[in-house]
DNA sequence: GTAAACTATATAGTAGCTATAGAGTCAAGC
DNA sequence: GCTTGACTCTATAGCTACTATATAGTTTAC
């Protein structure tokens, strides 16, 4: 199949499936007379892993890292095993702070009363005095 | 004082605070006689302002409306409202989208059992099997 | 034979910074 | 007066993971 065809099955783009190719994610494709790109299931696989990955949120580098292991099945795994352990360990930090971002934010809308002037909102004066200190709710 | 000063005393790096100069979230300093920048107490409430808005995720395009906003005080606040509602309708988003992710990342980190081989090695596996469908708990 | 659909490469743009190169400025100490 | 070190200046490149564009060549259908 040609690009466009990959990129359909894939669901990843063709410009995304040629900066993959670029980055050395995915094997070269072998090339008509025209020079097209030419690919077999087994690309669609890689692609699909590839995909995998990214959909989990690991990184280009480390989905090459993983790549590189899967060269070594002989290896122990637990080179794997650390780094869904770090991306696990990345997610909680971000889902943390957002959870504290969501709460001052929540806290904000509640402070605006609608048809107010932006002279008199509360947003804007909150962002204003709110610096290091928590957005005093207490006190 | 100067731009180091201001680095200091704000928590924004010197070169943060000349791009955010040259994106027009802060207003133009004076200069010396041998052109460096001088800021006044109100140039570091400026950035304090910007970065807070940033602290709160708010993108730099968002934070030069609000600053638009701010300098019409007779207007209606609803559009601030309105930026804090998308703001939280965002974080919401990712949120879920995090959390998704938290789980199967869970699913896999249990699927390893330490000191295997990377060839047995069942999150590997996993990341291979898995395409669209769920990552099969139940069934 | 030609027009539409597809593909190729190269390059620039996105967000929000950070890092670097190369040069100029300023204050203190000798 | 001169040097040294700390600071600042501008301009440019780099980061991640793509997306978009320009320009050109290739296939396919009619």
């Amino acid at each position: 199949m040609k690009i466009g065809e990959l990129s359909k099955k894939s669901g990843c783009s063709i410009q995304t499936i040629r900066y993959y190719e670029g980055e050395g994610l995915i094997s070269n494709p072998e090339r008509t007379g025209g020079n097209f790109r030419v690919y077999s299931i087994k690309a669609l696989k890689e692609l699909e892993f590839v995909k995998h990955c990214r959909s989990l949120d690991i990184s280009l580098l480390d989905i090459k890292l993983l790549l590189e292991l899967k060269n070594k099945p002989e290896e122990s795994c637990a080179s794997v095993n650390a780094l869904i352990d770090k991306q696990l360990s990345l997610v909680n930090k971000r889902m943390k702070e957002l959870k504290a971002l969501k709460t001052e934010l929540q806290f904000m809308a509640k402070t605006c009363v609608a048809d107010s002037t932006i002279e008199a909102c509360g947003i804007i004066k909150l962002i204003h005095k709110e610096k290091n200190h928590e957005y005093s709710i207490s006190k």
